[in-house]
DNA sequence: TTCAATATTTAGATAAGACTAAAAATTTAT
DNA sequence: ATAAATTTTTAGTCTTATCTAAATATTGAA
């Protein structure tokens, strides 16, 4: 059973390897949990000596199937419990991750599987993250980056890949929530901002948001 | 802020000054912590130093006002999860111990809270344990153990003293539940057990079994 | 009241996870 | 292809929470 330290760095390299494709290099991850390279090559023997990640010094690292799911387990568990604050206690979508960081190390296989039933089996957390199943499986979705999107077709907001709490409340500031149906009217090539239509109301989105909103054409 | 291995002494100390009357050994805590002594007196050294226990070598310890809501805290948290888990998702009352022992540490004013309001702010566990308000306060309850009752009184059986997955489920297959109504008949001093008639039918009771079972006389 | 039994504390060690500083390997640039 | 820059690893230290073994204090029984 993984302490939680390894579950955390174990999470840090899914995601860095982009769900799975590529390897991960030592200062990565040492950057995304923020410590020292030195102290990420410890955490790497430890998982290695483990069987959870594949490692050659100076190679970086990939995780192995045990990795993966162990990885795969605890997304599932923040994810789900996002959904229980969002949807039952009355938390918004900005406030949500610090406590799903703590919850998502809760070790009980019944408590998890009660609380998705609960929920009635969600797919998407509030950010409109996939939610692993309980083997391990990632639904796919073919959302892309309003950036991404062509003139004058109209796409619908399913899900931002910034969560933080500012890019949040920015969304919640502008009305814009999964959901929104928005429509690209234009692109300035002098700051690569958009003229979009939201809720029939025209307005500019800027670069930096543009490039953190998935979309879904409809 | 207490770590979780101080969380959980604060909470062991509690228990067993009987909610703060009497002052705690070195070897009572290390004890119920399943440590041992020399282990527990660092960690006492350690509360003593952040103002939470009042210590003098040698002479047991007894929790100050920070440490008490400090123990009481998670106390408050450990209950009001417990209702979630029985009411909410489908655990039996012998199952939700090991689970809360978990969340009881999560760390968010705002969750406890929300928590509380969901769960329609009751006032007592799933074992008959009252829940501390975010105050701090005990709701006091006038319970007493099934061993006191006195002959042909009637009583309402209102918690239980042991809360072990083994007596729970011994109280289920006899469907003893809380709110259940048993009238004490007559008592066998050889064995100290006592006849009893619980759901219109009657049994014997254990000297074990009375002493573990809170009730109130109706 | 004195000494044996018991309880408590101290001293020194260990493991996990972090750190700094220095060494070694790899990558990049000329 | 070699030197410089960067990345990664190693070596040694620190803190938290634990342990064992030994020392000290308290309690209780004769």
């Amino acid at each position: 059973m993984a302490t939680l330290s390894e579950e955390n760095y174990l999470k840090a390299i899914f995601h860095l390897s982009k769900y799975d494709k590529t390897a991960v290099s030592t200062n990565a991850i040492a950057q995304k949990m923020e410590t020292k390279a030195s102290s990420a090559t410890d955490m790497i023997k430890k998982l290695f000596e483990k069987g959870l990640i594949d490692y050659q010094k100076y190679k970086g690292v990939k995780l192995t199937k045990n990795g993966r799911l162990a990885a795969v387990s605890v997304i599932r568990k923040h994810r789900l419990w996002e959904v229980f604050l969002v949807n039952k206690l009355r938390f918004s979508w900005d406030e949500v991750h610090e406590v799903a960081e703590q919850l998502e190390h809760i070790k009980s296989k019944k408590l998890t599987r009660e609380l998705d039933a609960f929920l009635e089996f969600p797919t998407e957390d509030p950010h409109g993250d996939p939610i692993p199943d309980a083997n391990g499986n990632m639904p796919s979705s073919q959302k892309l980056l309003l950036a991404k999107v062509k003139q004058l077709q109209r796409c619908i907001c399913v899900g931002v890949k910034d969560s933080t709490p500012k890019f949040l409340q920015y969304l919640d500031k502008h009305k814009i929530a999964l959901g929104t149906e928005i429509t690209v009217l234009s692109r300035e090539s002098y700051d690569e901002s958009m003229a979009v239509k939201i809720n029939n109301i025209q307005r500019s989105i800027s670069k930096e948001v543009a490039h953190n909103l998935f979309v879904k054409i409809s």
